[in-house]
DNA sequence: AGTACCACCTGACGGC
DNA sequence: TGCCGTCAGGTGGTAC
């Protein structure tokens, strides 16, 4: 479920691999995650070019290529990136394979097609566009804190909704939660002012973790709530078990006995 | 204006 | 065994 820590991990992951390459060739798979381009666009303009950096705003990823204009990867629930030499290595459900020049292979996976590719002209315009908010870690304490305390609804919608902060899903802000000791159903502008600060504070921790992590839950410590997303998991740090229920239309998890509700 | 809800999408999994 | 319903969850449109 590719949040910021993932595609933050996703990002690093491009950059230790695939920068100032040239792409010899390009395969599109399915065309129904290309947003406003066709195909032949896509393939024409990334084939003989590379990218040449990338940058991270929320879940999106752009690699800015030769020339200008960006490759814009967007992973819904679903997606990710490999490197690999040999086509037999090819995952399944490749959607966009680019292939160097040094005959290794770059590819964006996406099983569900829940997911974007595009290629654009202006990144500030297309996140103006698309009403992508600030990434939620580079905000100030104090931006954070105002954004927070300006939702009406709970604090988990405002967290997870991409126009007030963006790079936070439904994983992540249920493990910030949890660390915070907020109960996830509180509302935002109800938070005393030291509760807004062990947030900020838990959002900072528990992103740098994960991103030490590779993301990978299975290398993040035993504390967090990722191992124990099961209604009645009982932890340490949760003995008395983890609650379920839908809030914000998504299936949130938290320790009712150490969230306290404001 | 801000919030809630559903569709999109498809693989995994549990129940019968 | 295998079919079916449900769930996963980011996004975006629509309803309220």
């Amino acid at each position: 479920m590719p949040e910021a820590p993932d595609v933050e991990v996703y990002k690093r992951y491009i950059d230790s691999t695939s920068l100032h390459q040239i792409i010899s060739d390009v395969t599109v798979g399915d065309e129904r995650l290309l947003e406003e381009t066709s195909r032949e666009l896509v393939e024409s303009t990334l084939r003989g070019g590379s990218m040449e950096s990338t940058h991270r705003v929320g879940k999106y990823l752009f690699a800015s290529l030769r020339g200008g204009s960006y490759l814009l990867l967007h992973f819904g629930m679903t997606g990710e990136v490999a490197y690999f030499k040999h086509p037999s290595e090819t995952p399944d459900y490749t959607q966009l394979l680019l292939r160097f020049d040094n005959d290794y292979q770059f590819a964006y996976v996406n099983k569900r097609i829940l997911g974007r590719i595009a290629v654009i002209d202006d990144m500030d315009a297309y996140l103006r566009n698309h009403q992508i908010g600030p990434d939620a870690v580079r905000l100030t304490y104090e931006e954070f804190a105002r954004t927070i305390g300006r939702g009406r609804g709970t604090v988990k919608t405002t967290m997870m909704n991409q126009k007030m902060m963006s790079g936070l899903g439904n994983v992540y802000s249920d493990e910030i939660l949890f660390h915070s000791g907020i109960d996830p159903r509180s509302k935002g502008m109800a938070l005393p002012e030291n509760k807004l600060r062990d947030l900020y504070r838990a959002m900072h921790d528990v992103v740098e973790i994960a991103v030490e992590a590779r993301a990978q839950p299975a290398d993040m410590p035993r504390s967090f709530l990722i191992h124990h997303r099961d209604e009645g998991d009982s932890f340490d740090q949760c003995p008395n078990g983890v609650a379920n229920e839908r809030v914000a239309g998504r299936s949130c998890y938290f320790c009712p006995d150490t969230q306290q509700r404001y």
